[in-house]
Parts: structure tokens; C-alpha cells; sequence
DNA sequence: TAGCTATTTAAAAATATTTTTAAATAGCTA
DNA sequence: TAGCTATTTAAAAATATTTTTAAATAGCTA
């Protein structure tokens, strides 16, 4: 959903942190909701912002919903902050 | 203000295109509220998050003050983005 | 199938952000 | 000084985001 999308998704100190915990490989819903100390329902909505971000990409595996990260949307963003100096920027 | 408020204070389209605006170079508060036909009060609020954030800094000249940007936030930014990658990313 | 578990969805309530409007400030210029 | 211009501040209104609660879904397991 482009990049504005990505920034508002990552405003969120919540779903930063999702990010961060998915670096270690996936998890279920469940097991994120209970690292945050969030309702299934609160996180489920948040799951969904970062899902149409397309930070995060899901599968279902027997009952369960698996999360895990998807990194290739950061370039993007990397490219939209480094309009503003880059590489090394004058120190 | 720290790498919350940062991603906070990007996730605004309008604040994003201001920091765009002020790469060119230095602009009053009134030349900017031009730009993007937006009241002076609204701005002010949005330069003042801004400048919270350290993303701009200002300064006084006649009775105009004017806005410049500040990169040097962005740094921790990209740290923050390449935690997930960063580099030359698996393609 | 019956009931359980994990998760989502929907609607309302709570909360946070942004805009508007009006008034205040501060430094010009005549 | 008087009045003008640029800008901010404050309060209220408008709007957007997040959480809560309750109900729904879907796939297990017995």
C-alpha cells in the first residue's frame, strides 16, 4: 500500500516491537499476544496493519496462525530517508 | 525526543513533504503554509511537532522565522530499519 | 458430531491526533 | 507610538486510531 502506509504502520511503538520480536522466526498469534501482554483481539487488529503493510506475511498451520517478517518493504523506506543525505552523511 | 517520536512525527504525509520542501533550503512558516494551502495555525502545530522531533530547526530573522531541516535524526532512523537486513538484503 | 482452542470480526467506547477559530505575541514600518 | 504582518497559542470541534467486549469462524480432538 505504498510508503505512507509504511510509515503509519510503523509509528507504532506496539508493532515496531512485533517486528523486532519476528526477527527471531515466526510465531503464532498467541504467542505474540502473550509477549505483549495485549488482548487477541487488540493484537489481531494490529497483526492486520502490519499484514497490509506488507511488513508481515501469515499461513495457517494446523489451528494456528503463523506470523513472520517480511523485510523487503524496508528498502523503500530506506530510499525515501536517504533523499535527505545517505551513505555518509556529512558528520 | 528519541526513535519513537521520530517515526511518529514521519508517519504524517504533510510532515513528510515539508522535510521534502526544506531540503531545497531554508522557507518561513508562511512559505510553507503556501506550498501545501494549509492555515498558519495548522502549521505551526505541525512545524512545532516537527521541530519537537528534531527533524527542523528555527530561527528568528525580522518578523519572519524561519524553518531548515536537520538530517542528523535520520541516522538513528536507518540503524533502527537495518536491524531487519540493512546492507545489500538477500535479493 | 460435540465441544474445544486459536483467532478474527464487528460495534461501541475510549483515546489520541488534527483542524478550526479566535485571541495573543512580537517585531516590523510609517 | 499606532497599526500592520507573521506567527503562535489555546480551546473547542472534528476526525482518526486503538482498545474493549461480545460474537463469529474454522480447524482441531475426543
Amino acid at each position: 500500500m505504498g510508503l505512507a502506509n509504511t510509515f503509519k504502520v510503523l509509528s507504532d511503538p506496539l508493532r515496531r516491537n512485533i517486528l523486532v520480536c519476528l526477527k527471531e522466526g515466526k510465531l503464532t498469534a498467541g504467542e505474540i499476544a502473550d509477549k505483549f501482554n495485549i488482548t487477541p483481539a487488540a493484537l489481531s487488529y494490529h497483526l492486520k496493519l502490519l499484514k497490509n503493510a506488507d511488513l508481515i506475511m501469515e499461513y495457517k498451520l494446523k489451528n494456528y496462525i503463523y506470523y513472520e517478517l517480511n523485510t523487503s518493504v524496508f528498502d523503500e523506506l530506506i530510499i525515501w530517508i536517504n533523499q535527505f543525505g545517505g551513505e555518509n552523511n556529512e558528520k
